[in-house]
RNA sequence: GGCGACGUGGCCAAGUGGUUAAGGCAGGGGUCUGCAAAACCCCCAUCGGCGGUUCGAAUCCGCCCGUCGCCUCCA
């Protein structure tokens, strides 16, 4: 398939090298909960996965969890728990978020503080190599720092120099630093604050390093694909790619590098540290899991996104369209739907930089198809399982939410109730059972092999 | 200040040089139905503005207007 490659700058056709497609995804730092933005970028991954497995390419994917950092200290000291309780239960709640919408798992989901004697080597390896630098030592610890000017094509990612970044005006020169720009491997520990014994006294990895170690242990040298999130290109990734490629002395680190657009909230991207977002949590219970992925999938996803509380309706009302075309019972056996050329088309979407709103087209169209045909009498089952197919690819589960209701007995004997009284033409008493369960949020159907229901 | 993205119907959103500008939602009119719902049929845009290149541009170039992102933790 095609897909735009942030390195290059280009789209270009995706490979892996080894028949197995090695892929990091950057993951989250648990330290509160997970928004719909979050939601984005793994839907994103999940479904250029999908499809690459789909197409018969191996995956292995591993995406990690930055379980120490500021804001994770910060919190536990608020609520005065250890870091680690904070973390597990904000890796629990994204596990259970992602799970409901259909995100498959990675194959190994590394965490920071389960990897510090690779990223002690990995520094260690650096400062042989001249790449990198222990600051003086501050109560008997000191911070590690990497040259950014030692290796000519740093910034090669984001399209920057050296010079352009100096000239922005954010950079605060730091203490014991060669170059401003040099960057954080260690941290050296303050007191009462987590750490770690390493050659450099007590500390903690900084942010960037854990990821190029992480990626180094589990997936090897040279990996086919990295992705996040479009904020991530700098300096997250660009410094990844440095001291990586400084350390195997083998580039690229990562062939293809891949990020998503944002979300944005109004006029403002969505996130932690505005505080105008919406859970992943609040999003599926409102919208439904295939709603949330038709929203998402239903743009590109390298362009921005803006969330409304409109278009999220439309994807939900959408993804009923498409669950309906999915199971709606089979015409006959009439003149049978050929659902190959809408499947051509589809693959044909995702091929070009996994054109998702284009390939959804394709599933709408289809689902058209499907119910003017079983009107005709048409025979409609092999296309509806071509249709949960592709809908699969796309993680869409296209199932109703009602099926284990808890009232669902008591739904059916309103039914019978009702059937009853509509035979005897007694329609006010028969709408005053469909009107009140509407109220409940149980909607029926009639249709002609009786009635059905959902709720809401 | 530096780098970048975007502006397509009421809303969301594909399309990036050439038949009638995808698709979804909303709206209007029909069919079906006891009435609804669902489904089906029909209707609903010349692509921010100006100028240029071209036989031909939403699609390429220039300028302008507007919106947003990154450069600092962030998917």
């Amino acid at each position: 398939m095609r897909l735009y490659n942030t390195l290059s700058g280009h789209t270009e056709e995706f490979t892996a090298r080894d028949g197995e497609a090695l892929m990091y995804v950057c993951g989250i730092t648990p330290y509160s909960d997970s928004h719909l933005g979050h939601a984005m970028s793994y839907v994103i991954f999940d479904t250029l996965r999908r499809y690459l497995e789909y197409r018969g390419l191996k995956v292995k994917h591993v995406q990690n969890y930055t379980d120490i950092d500021d804001k994770l200290i910060a919190r536990a000291g608020r609520e005065g728990v250890p870091m680690d309780e904070v973390a597990e239960r904000y890796i629990r709640e994204f596990e259970r978020d992602t799970a409901a919408l259909n995100i498959l798992p990675a194959h190994i989901y590394p965490r920071a503080t389960q990897e510090i004697p690779a990223i002690i080597e990995m520094i260690e390896g650096l400062i042989e190599k001249g790449y990198a630098y222990p600051s003086q030592p501050r109560d008997g610890s000191s911070d590690v720092y990497y040259r950014v000017e030692k290796k000519a094509d740093y910034g090669k990612l984001s399209k920057r120099s050296l010079d352009s970044m100096l000239s922005g005006a954010r950079i605060e020169p730091l203490e014991g630093k060669e170059n401003p720009m040099d960057f954080t491997l260690w941290k050296g520990a303050k007191p009462g604050e987590p750490s770690w014994d390493s050659p450099w006294g007590p500390g903690r990895p900084g942010w960037h390093i854990e990821c190029s170690a992480m990626s180094l242990r589990h997936l090897g040298k040279q990996i086919d694909l990295h992705g996040g999130g479009l904020d991530l290109v700098f300096p997250h990734h660009e410094n990844e790619i440095a001291q990586t490629e400084a350390y195997t002395g083998e580039a690229p680190f990562s062939r293809f590098w891949v990020h998503n657009g944002f979300l944005q909230m109004g006029e403002e991207k969505m996130s932690k540290s505005l505080g105008n977002l919406i859970t992943m949590r609040e999003a599926i219970d409102r919208f439904g899991p295939d709603g949330v992925r038709i929203f998402i999938l239903g743009s590109s996803y390298r362009k921005p996104l803006t969330y409304s509380e409109e278009a999220m309706a439309a994807a939900k009302v959408a993804a009923e369209r498409l669950r309906v075309a999915v199971t709606c019972e089979d015409g006959g056996t009439g003149d049978p739907v050929d659902g190959a050329p809408y499947k051509e088309r589809f693959i044909a979407a995702m091929e070009d930089d996994l054109n998702t709103s284009a390939a959804i087209a394709v599933l709408f169209d289809l689902a058209r198809e499907i119910n003017r045909a079983r009107d005709a009498g048409r025979a409609v089952g092999e296309a509806q399982s071509t249709m949960r197919e592709l809908a699969g690819v796309l993680g869409l589960r296209l199932e109703a939410a009602d099926e284990s209701l808890a009232a669902a007995p008591f739904v059916d004997l309103l039914i019978e109730l009702r059937k009853e009284l509509r035979e005897a033409k007694q329609y006010a008493l028969a709408d005053r059972i469909r009107t009140g369960l509407a109220e409940l949020g149980i909607v029926l159907e009639d249709g002609a092999g009786g009635t059905s229901w959902k709720s809401a």
